[in-house]
DNA sequence: TCCTTTCTTGACACCATGTCAATTGACATG
DNA sequence: CATGTCAATTGACATGGTGTCAAGAAAGGA
């Protein structure tokens, strides 16, 4: 059978990634992951140096399993900044509840793991650039509101998008996910989209 | 002198809030708040039964301290919606530095400690009233944009104002705080606030 | 003087991460 | 068949932080 080639790297961090998805990143222990993939704890660190190393490798891997990249840029195709606002947040909103587990793990160990922090960093840095691209073609358009300078509408959009708030809209307030998608499109028009 | 007489409870609860205000809320142990407060570490649990308790109580201190809760009801007085928006807005950016500290350290036990979540929320949801009082007093006056239902709109400006929000505007993107309450300002009422 | 309260010291349990050494079983290669 | 290698196992241990416990010390009031 092909299921039984699937190396031991890759159990493990399907494991990882199944726990991180229930348990909504609640404490997910080593041991836990490794009772789930089927080996000793002390195994694990035959593939992975650290927590904070297989956590971020999990966010790799589901990575290569949706493609998130590519998802995200997408938007990239769009005509107008109006448009390409639109799609990034629909891309975001799609992309976030596959992550939400692992990020919220990475965040917790912020403090002690500088490793795991710099990668969630990143993380949030290429987001930020997509936030960037789409305030930058409504400017281009001259589209974009008075309201607030570039890089301010960029630092706005940027936080609304954030996790955190992703979370506590759909979870603590109980927003579908096309109530989050409407909802932050059209907080981002109305903040951002000065009308034709 | 009078400061011989101020008891150990209060010189407990000042290394506290010292520490979690110079710290930022990063990793302040039960030593470090003992050895501030000039006593052994063991010594801190014959006043508060756990470290989750002493943080909680360290938010009750700095609420003395400042008048917290005043300070936020005070936008009661607004006679129009849109006034007290603003004023509530303006009295939680000022409100936020104080208890930023305190705030991220009982955020990072939230899933180790259900009591210190517990206190974390209640804060949360006394603030969330300040919201939808906004809200309301919005639709009293026929001042709410039709965008969005008050739940809705209560959910954002709740989510807007988040402790997170406020960390990475201020320390992420460097918004000084009167950048911050102006910006916040300007959101809520291009969001939630229809020009009459 | 005796009693109580508060604090001290030192030891210890618990839990999770991470490390180490010794061992086993499978498999390839000469 | 003997040998070596690789992945994994077991059990023990260090570290760091929280929380507990027992025995004793200093101060103050009745």
């Amino acid at each position: 059978m092909s299921s039984e080639t699937v190396s031991t790297r890759t159990r493990i961090l399907q494991a990882s990634l199944n726990l991180l998805e229930e348990g909504q990143g609640k404490g997910v222990r080593m041991s836990d992951i490794a009772g789930k993939a089927g080996i000793s704890r002390q195994a694990l660190y035959l593939h992975f140096r650290t927590r904070g190393e297989l956590l971020i490798a999990t966010t790799h891997y589901v990575d290569d399993l949706h493609g998130g990249e590519d998802r995200l840029t997408a938007s990239r195709t769009a005509e107008t900044g109006k448009e390409r606002l639109d799609a990034f947040i629909k891309a975001w909103g799609g992309y976030l509840p596959e992550i939400y587990g692992i990020g919220k793990a990475l965040l917790a160990m912020r403090d002690t793991d500088a490793e795991a922090a710099a990668a969630w960093d990143k993380r949030m840095q290429d987001m930020r650039e997509g936030c960037e691209a789409a305030i930058r073609d409504l400017a281009r358009d001259n589209a974009l509101t008075p309201f607030y300078s570039p890089v301010q509408a960029t630092d706005l959009l940027w936080t609304m998008l954030s996790l955190r708030n992703w979370e506590q809209l759909t979870i603590e307030c109980g927003w579908s996910r096309e109530e989050y998608v409407a909802g932050l499109q059209s907080m981002a028009r109305h903040l951002f989209v000065s009308p034709p």
